[in-house]
RNA sequence: GCGCCCGUAGCUCAGUUGGAUAGAGCAACGGAUUUCUAAUCCGUAGGUCACAGGUUCGAAUCCUGUCGGGCGUACCA
């Protein structure tokens, strides 16, 4: 089902294409005449309006009502009715506003026919699916996902799911730091403290054992102490060095530690995933290691089209366009003077991967927005070296910091990042006190559940409902208010209409029938046909939200829709309606909770729930 | 220095290639409740969209400058 406002886009400017077309192409050699359709500002409006019309007469230097008042009479004209079975008559407006309100049988028809599509609600695909390659959430192996880590976690996530909904086919990357000099402290450390302490303990050489593995709580823990001995240590640091080498080289022992270091901290991150409603798997994963192997052939490529220089020692690419402090050309440096390879080398190597063997038509990395330039410069390499064509998309999408109540970014009190474990932890934990707050009367099982859904959903929903471009500070106080655009709110609308109809079955009426049976739709009520309108709408939030990569759109339409079944809730007796009115009752609570549903559990990944 | 992002109500934030009288929530004030879950709803009040110019039928949005903040800027990721 196409989406009202794309019906009406395309036709509209179709027409505004005739009336203008030889006019503009003379003035201006512009093809296509958007009719911009927006929905209104102003209920008073109508529900759309065209707000093309406006450009278009300075395009063509004539007077913008007239020009409406054109297009208006061609839209209407017997030939060509290109408006009648959607909406009313147009109205022009102010300076030369079209005006368009919706056909009440519109309105029944859609709603009738969202209802009948359970699994997609009606919702449009991609005319022509593309192979997306989305990169997100790239945790470094070795220390514990840590607040750092959650935006691209989560909002990758949830682009993932818009656009595979739109049926495109996506390949997700998570693209973790498993590989790196810091593993060399930790191989050491594993060996010479935790391996044989323990040995020497077994054997009753040594009676002193800290630490065996089994003690190690966690990689944080690992991280730490291995830090913290090669910092006091100077013997150790140089044993470090050697795990280093033994690994790059490929060494059995070095690489067994390694793996046992990756599967404790994959372990870890999995756990984090499935708390977080992630669809991470192990099989996405392709980290620093897979592509270790590809970085010398991707320097020597780069030489060989005569693109990587020497300087300064280090092997380097100058993009055009680039400049450092003093305004010289600044370098992509793809290898160190010592020989290592970096971060960019890797992304290089990442881009001829997915072009070459996933076979992206575009290719999305989620990341803040500090790494912008980085991202900009890799991918104008890329691009010299001839490894993505020119229609293949590269696009950063980035996100601003979370910050803490003070402003600045989430630390703990000691200055150490925030974990995400702990961070969930306490937002179950608070959610958990209000659910024994609100109804204590619950199972110990359902309260577990509610807390659980509440608490994780409060602090993705809050995540997802700020504009992702921009800071914004944590508060739990603030995500978990039962106020306000909420997950709790949310959660909330859908457990009222789940209500709603649990109580309908217990009268003894049959909910699921009455739907289905359902052919007219009577829509007396201001705040009906308000939820109603707003109901067939939901496409239109789902491909805003997918087109900007901005899940805020999404939550704003939910909040919207939630705020309106509220009003309707208020103003509309369900179960007790007259029988002329019930069964559109019935229907609108039903597709309120199928769109809230889907929004939040299948496009946000956050959990309902039956009742709180 | 240069580059990118940001500055909107007391607070936290929306604001869709420039569109009609700039919107929510919180906090404040006033109303609705023998409830289909009030974890709600309705209303009132609150603004020099940092500042100054410019572009035009029209600017929070685009351009220039100023002030304030954040981030980046040769071997971290």
């Amino acid at each position: 089902m196409q989406s009202v406002l794309n019906i009406l886009e395309a036709r509209i400017s179709e027409v505004m294409g005739e009336v203008s077309g030889q006019a503009l192409r003379q003035c201006s050699g512009q093809a296509g005449c958007p009719a911009l359709v927006r929905p209104a500002t102003d209920a008073r409006f109508g529900d759309y309006q065209v707000n093309g019309v406006m450009p278009l007469a300075k395009q063509l230097k004539t007077n913008p009502r007239k020009l409406a008042e054109q297009i208006v009479a061609k839209l209407n004209s017997a030939t060509a009715d290109k408006l009648s079975d959607i909406c009313e008559s147009p109205e022009i407006a102010g300076p030369g506003f079209i005006n368009l309100r919706l056909k009440p049988e519109l309105i029944a028809a859609n709603l009738l026919q969202i209802s009948k599509d359970a699994d997609r609600l009606g919702l449009e695909k991609a005319e022509k699916p593309k192979t997306v390659v989305v990169d997100f959430s790239g945790p470094n192996i070795a220390k514990q996902m840590h607040v750092g880590h959650l935006r691209s976690t989560i909002i990758g996530d949830c682009i993932c799911r818009l656009l595979e909904l739109q049926g495109h086919k996506v390949i997700r990357q998570n693209h973790i730091g498993d590989w790196g000099t810091q593993f060399g402290m930790l191989i050491n450390y594993l060996v010479n403290v935790v391996y044989i302490d323990a040995a020497m303990k077994a054997t009753g050489l040594s009676t002193k054992t800290e630490y065996d593995l089994s003690s190690l709580r966690d990689t944080e823990e690992l991280y730490r102490k291995a830090q913290e001995r090669n910092k006091t240590d100077k013997s150790f640091a140089d044993v470090s060095r050697y795990w280093v080498v033994q690994l790059q080289n490929g060494d059995e022992q070095a690489k067994r530690y390694w793996e046992k270091i990756v599967s404790l901290s994959l372990s870890e991150s999995k756990e984090i995933y499935e708390r977080l409603g992630v669809l991470l798997t192990e099989s996405d994963i392709r980290g620093e290691s897979f592509y270790n192997p590809k970085l010398p052939g991707v320097v020597a490529e780069l030489k060989k089209k005569g693109l990587a220089v020497e300087s300064e020692g280090a092997v380097c690419v100058f993009p055009e366009g680039f400049k450092d402090k003093e305004g010289k050309p600044l370098p992509v440096i793809v290898q160190k003077s010592d020989g290592a390879y970096l971060y960019a080398t890797t992304d290089l190597a990442a881009i001829r991967y997915r072009v070459g063997e996933l076979k992206a038509d575009k290719i999305i990395y989620v990341t803040d927005a500090r790494q912008g330039l980085h991202f900009e410069m890799v991918f104008a390499v890329a691009r010299m070296a001839g490894w993505v064509k020119p229609q293949t998309e590269l696009v950063h999408v980035t996100f601003g910091s979370v910050l803490g109540e003070d402003g600045k970014p989430l630390k703990t009190r000691s200055g150490e990042n925030v974990k995400l474990k702990e961070l969930l932890d306490e937002a179950v934990e608070r959610a958990r006190k209000v659910v024994e707050e609100k109804n204590p009367g619950l199972s110990e099982d359902e309260k577990k559940k509610i807390a659980n859904a509440v608490g994780i959903g409060a602090v993705k929903y809050a995540d997802y409902t700020n504009n992702r471009t921009s800071d914004y500070i944590f508060s739990f106080d603030k995500m978990l208010a039962m106020e306000g655009n909420t997950a709790p709110y949310m959660q909330y609308a859908y457990a009222r209409v789940r209500s709603i109809q649990r109580k309908g079955r217990d009268k003894g009426i049959e909910v699921d029938k009455e739907i289905a049976q359902s052919q007219s739709i009577s829509l007396t009520e201001p705040s009906e046909l308000d939820l109603a309108k707003h109901l067939i709408r939901y496409g239109e939030a789902v491909s805003s939200s997918a087109g900007d990569y901005r899940p805020n759109y999404l939550t704003a339409y939910l909040y919207d829709l939630a705020q309106k079944f509220s009003s309707f809730y208020n103003d509309c007796p369900v179960l007790d309606a007259s029988s002329d009115k019930r069964p559109t009752r019935l229907l609108l609570c039903d597709l309120t909770a199928k769109t809230i549903e889907h929004g939040l559990h299948n496009l946000l990944g956050i959990e309902v729930i039956e009742q709180m």
